[in-house]
DNA sequence: GTGAAAGCGCTAACAC
DNA sequence: GTGTTAGCGCTTTCAC
């Protein structure tokens, strides 16, 4: 081990051709006669040869992989977008490089530039920070990048997103259909889209409804399980409570339904829940609880064809795609329940 | 936009000096004069240049970042081990590039491929299969490679490993000490190491209580849901209902729960259950449940560091480290858990 | 302290 | 159909 690593010269001196022959028959173009072929591929085998994908990549110019960056590997939402990503990837001869940047816009400078630096074909970007993140390098030399989840504000790119104000209309309006007025929400990051549209859909059930809005019942957070334990502790504990709260994404309510239940309550007999995004399965609360349903494999499958069709040269004026979510209605069983697969086959047959 | 990449070269002409110059500024060489180094630096700014990644790696051979080759980035488990892995990688100024080979060796090998073309400085690696996963061409030309989790067998390299059998044996008894003996086992795949490991585990507990094995009592799987429903079913179905069942992994006890629930039993009052890895959080059968945790997150910590320590140059003999999994006893209470926090840095203060 | 030039491994003109 | 060679963008001797 360890000697040193085989080139198209060593390669071609062993099959005894010239180094632009190894480089025709490893890249299969027909001109190359069927038994110095042979011999290459011998020779290659031989040697244990890989080609050099940087030599390669600095020569071409373009490269068969992608770059997908999320901001949280942790999150099931973004692991499921992460595989239908994957797949469709895969399926276009693509293979995809992930990076994690757990929100960290240093981070993400640091993965885009390598990235860049690789010369990948495209990038899949959910942005840490909507206002900070910059894909501006990106797109000035033209490399193709779509948005998902979160668009960036400043450098319009294609992107696809989640149609946000129309579920979160739809999950309140479920919340005042069962009979509830009194209705707070804990709601995601200010500086994010997703938060924006997410208040704004709330907003819009309650005045469609006729319930006047009460800024008491608003409480902002930060997308994270502490922080939706802080939100919902802090509308238990000061005023009358609330009859129901809608929350604007999975990990706040796995923090708010601790808070409730450390207090003493029940989901849903004494305070009802809705909130955006899937929760865990198995978990106990899950069927007291309506979910708005986001189709995350369906978004990474979309945004890869989106970007595949870019890098083929497509000259389209940018576009957004919005998908819908779904509401789903708990089913208010208290059994056990069946949990679901999580795997990317039976979710997507 | 579209306008063509700068390179060092236009840089140069920019700044008025050579590129060799503007190559020394960059990489923060000492011997530049500071009022050049600051013309380089703003042409740089101005023209939005940033080094080509491939140029620059295959000049230097070698890279500031390390791949990494996970089977199932929707397991949790490995995403917290990713976690652990980024960042001690980042802390050591490495950027971490993750690869999901959805356990499919041809894609394992499209990725290792790639990451051994980009002259990445190290791999972690998680094989799909520790028979056939070749990691033969990286340990053959000296990139250096920490296998996790599951050692491959026929190349010997460091590698991160949990104490199976101490893991499982401990779960089993547990088991016992609760007064069962009719006790059964679904195991994980039977080619891996952590499939047969845990299985021993298993059957040196019983034996170690003078309990007769009992081959109808093993049920062998492979570490999905719909697996472990199948396997618990078969369980339930055939002969006489087991007391007790270990389960070799965290997904296929949901199926196997699920199974358990569709046959109007309950966890664990009718039949008891213990898992190795850790159960979602919010799963109303949690507290029902022993459960052998795995320090993923240090894992991938620990990994990383022996990684940066080869790559250093370390020539100390292969190694092995065996991380001890811990066992939770469930505190069988029924009312909604309080969910924990998933992220770092609450699990690793 | 700075510039000219070689060369990393590969591919694509261009000759033959 | 095959070989020779230039050059992708960068770093790094080697001169000066």
């Amino acid at each position: 081990m360890n000697e040193r690593r085989p080139t198209v010269k060593d390669v071609g001196a062993l099959a005894g051709v010239s180094v632009a022959t190894v480089s025709r028959a490893l890249n299969g173009l027909e001109s190359v006669d069927p038994a110095l072929r042979e011999r290459v591929l011998a020779a290659v085998r031989d040697l244990g040869y890989r080609p050099d994908g940087l030599a390669r990549g600095l020569r071409r110019q373009v490269n068969t992989v992608l770059g997908m960056v999320i901001p949280d590997i942790e999150n099931p939402f973004f692991t499921s977008m992460v595989r239908g990503a994957e797949d469709a990837a895969y399926k276009g001869g693509y293979l995809l490089m992930l990076c994690n940047t757990d929100e960290n816009l240093e981070k993400e400078k640091a993965y885009l530039d390598v990235l860049l630096g690789q010369n990948v074909a495209g990038i899949l970007m959910v942005a840490a920070d909507e206002e900070l993140s910059d894909v501006q390098p990106l797109v000035r030399w033209g490399t193709p990048v779509v948005a998902v989840d979160r668009r960036g504000q400043h450098h319009p790119t294609d992107a696809v997103l989640v149609d946000n104000i129309a579920g979160s209309r739809r999950a309140t309006a479920w919340l005042i259909g069962q009979g509830h007025t009194r209705i707070a929400t804990i709601a995601g990051r200010e500086r994010t889209t997703t938060g924006l549209e997410r208040l704004m859909g709330y907003q819009q059930a309650l005045i469609a409804a006729g319930i006047a809005l009460d800024k008491d019942l608003v409480v902002p957070s930060d997308y994270h399980i502490d922080g939706g334990y802080r939100a919902a502790a802090q509308l238990l504990d000061h005023g009358p409570r609330p009859q129901a709260i809608f929350v604007a994404n999975n990990q706040m309510t796995v923090g708010a339904v601790a808070a409730i239940s450390d207090r003493g309550l029940v989901v849903p007999d004494d305070i009802a829940v809705a909130c955006f995004d899937q929760l865990p399965s198995g978990a106990s609360w899950r069927d007291a609880i309506a979910t708005v349903e986001q189709p995350a494999y369906d978004m990474g499958q979309v945004a890869v064809e989106l970007l595949l069709r870019r890098i083929a040269g497509s000259h389209t004026p940018v576009s957004e795609v919005r998908l819908q979510p779904e509401l789903h209605e708990p089913t208010g069983a208290i059994s056990t329940p069946r949990p679901q697969s999580h795997t990317a086959p039976s979710d997507h047959p």
